[in-house]
DNA sequence: ACAACCATGTAATCAGTTACATGATTTG
DNA sequence: CAAATCATGTAACTGATTACATGGTTGT
């Protein structure tokens, strides 16, 4: 058992779903290709952690609903009581941010706008599965629910704060050249935005 | 070139490094292990992106110091300017939210404060890296040390409104205590916490 | 004494992505 | 008429982790 297996049975301990519907819905949680999935739901029920019931379709493809089973609902319960291991991220923006002062403002600015365009597209669509995933689970259907909706605030409450960074970034780039001197402005035309900054925060010191 | 290649060209941008120190460097933007960073210098080696120069040490081992060449710094300031792809983060922590509800109250709060204890940590330590990092580029060498201070300061933030967060999960966890009724109390000695947040979302809005 | 730090490399394995393969139905 | 949705699978490949291998120095 890998971390996706247990992914997959934190998703089937609320409702059975085909492999396809839990390609979709651990997108949130732990992103996995259908090519990763379906070969993992065959072991996991070879291993009798689930079992699939197959149900013809006419007009759409057959499918095969997984449940999670007896055996599988232990796993997970005993895997969750244990602590989670350091989470992973992988993102070119920060190498990019990292790198970003060798080239010019223009570009600079760029990387860093184009990023708040991405988060509040991403903040603006996950609101609207909010208030959806809220007023599902004011009924008895709400345990199905609650967890995605905390999971699902927090993405976009951390979202939120990113764009924050990013326009205390941005204002510090602007300010730089507020702050503009003839010094800066040669730097400015020999591309040299790492020498700027350097300029820059010389004069917030004063 | 992959990812973790621009990861190692934006480092050695800013100064030479052994794959040893690139290892620790890389870190905080692109984890990688020794084992992978050590055949990818080789290779970009190869391909002219970097020069290296063999230092010999007494009391230590050898070492390897890299350096950027011309074609690897346009190579860089080529790829910074395209627009990165999706950040993907792999976080176990969201799966066991995601299925906490099987279990108890107890466990369900512990996962949530532990959480708490290593964000609190982790932001501890990097603010000390912060007020060095500020130190450091109040000279020449700022330049240097700029981008990390604002990637540092990135993460800080994030951080801190996760902890937030999980202050808020804390609160609806306790809150569902707080209003208990004696269906709660039975519901929390058949260790339904799913049953509980319902009755806890049904009162919250009396 | 034992762990941690410095330093580099390879081999085996596991995880994840992209591409190959099929095919009807619905929507713009 | 093209694209997207539904639905499942395998094969080839790239990326990442763990383990194997070596060995002196420094700090507890």
């Amino acid at each position: 058992m890998n971390t996706l297996g247990y992914a997959i049975l934190s998703a089937l301990g609320r409702k059975p779903c085909s492999g396809y519907e839990l390609a979709q819905y651990l997108d949130a949680v732990w992103p996995a290709k259908h090519s990763q999935i379906y070969p993992r739901l065959t072991k996991m029920e070879q291993n009798g952690l689930l079992i699939f019931e197959e149900v013809i379709q006419t007009g759409k493809p057959d499918k095969k609903i997984f449940s999670i089973t007896d055996k599988g609902r232990e796993t997970l319960e005993k895997w969750v009581t244990e602590s989670p291991s350091d989470p992973i991220m992988r993102d070119e923006f920060l190498i990019k941010v990292n790198s970003i002062w060798l080239s010019d403002e223009e570009n600079a600015k760029k990387l860093i706008q184009d990023r708040i365009s991405d988060l509040e597209q991403k903040v603006a669509f996950r609101t609207d599965t909010i208030t959806e995933l809220e007023q599902k689970h004011r009924g008895d259907t709400m345990s199905k629910h609650f967890g995605r909706y905390l999971l699902f605030n927090r993405r976009n409450m951390m979202d939120k704060e990113e764009i924050s960074w990013c326009q205390w970034v941005l204002n510090l780039i602007e300010k730089s050249n507020f702050n503009m001197s003839k010094l800066t402005l040669w730097m400015l035309g020999a591309g040299k935005l790492n020498l700027i900054i350097q300029n820059m925060i010389f004069v917030s010191e004063i």
